[in-house]
DNA sequence: ACTCTTGATAAGAATTATTCTTATTTGCAT
DNA sequence: ATGCAAATAAGAATAATTCTTATCAAGAGT
């Protein structure tokens, strides 16, 4: 939360007054927001605000390994900046993405035969199903 | 493969040509292609098939779990026939998404406070990194 | 095989998500 | 404080996907 401003000067990057909002909003959520709904949510605050300066820094963000785009079926992109290796729960009614933590899938090893395809950088878990308040709202 | 009418007649889906030509250029992919790729391939054989039924019929498919849409960070869709259960690897250089299977992690459990979440309908894992072909193109 | 009904398709218009262009502003090194 | 390169805002442009509507064709009934 502190070292924005070090990483941003590490990373030949202004500290704007955009920059700063846009990565504390981001930082300090917990549902992976899409662009659109962090411009909203920023606004309340900085009328100004335009939503490309959300779409181009979050690219610039992404670039220096400041936040990361999550993947999604869904149509728009959506964001974190929880870097540190974590699994994501989404509920295939509200769209919801939560994080989870698995250490033991973590350290163990893959299956031989993923080897012989290339470099592994990371691997990832996406478990799919019905959150707990979207099962009560059907029932 | 012959199953597709059947799966057709059961969905009180008319069997068209056009459906049956991107199911089967579809089924017979294994490369994940976009709609548009997908277009692209078909065009040859059917010089007035539309990009557009080509997206429509694709989501008529997964509305009736013939196809599924794969989860990625690029801006188009991708799609696959493979409807058995398996995971993805994906090169971060030219996007080109593979097939594995890995049964080992498919019947271990989760970790326990998953089940607090809701219901759980399934779990993928996605491994990236570069793959043998990209690895030689750089060095 | 012929006709009828209804769902499916093609073409182009429209919409949605994202990126580009350009004039203006701002961070920050000097 | 000054200068300059980088960043922003606004609106235009582009890319991906979906909608509208006139036409077409699958397949049910004859
Ligand atoms: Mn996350
Ligand atoms: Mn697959
Ligand atoms: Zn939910
Ligand atoms: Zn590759």
């Amino acid at each position: 939360m502190e070292s924005f401003g070090e990483a941003c000067r590490a990373a030949d990057l202004k500290l704007t007054h955009q920059r700063l909002e846009i990565y504390r909003e981001l930082a300090g959520a917990s549902d992976h927001p899409s662009a659109e709904i962090l411009h909203k949510r920023l606004q309340k605050n900085m009328p100004t605000l335009s939503l490309d300066t959300v779409y181009r820094t979050l690219a610039t963000f992404e670039q220096h390994h400041l936040v990361k785009k999550v993947e999604t079926v869904g149509s728009q992109a959506r964001f974190e900046a929880q870097m540190t290796q974590h699994h994501h729960l989404i509920c295939d009614t509200c769209k919801e993405i939560m994080d989870f933590q698995w250490s033991s899938f973590d350290v163990a090893s893959l299956p031989e035969a993923i080897h012989q395809w290339g470099a592994i950088r990371n691997k990832n878990v996406t478990i799919y199903g019905t959150c707990r308040r979207c099962q009560s709202l059907k029932k």
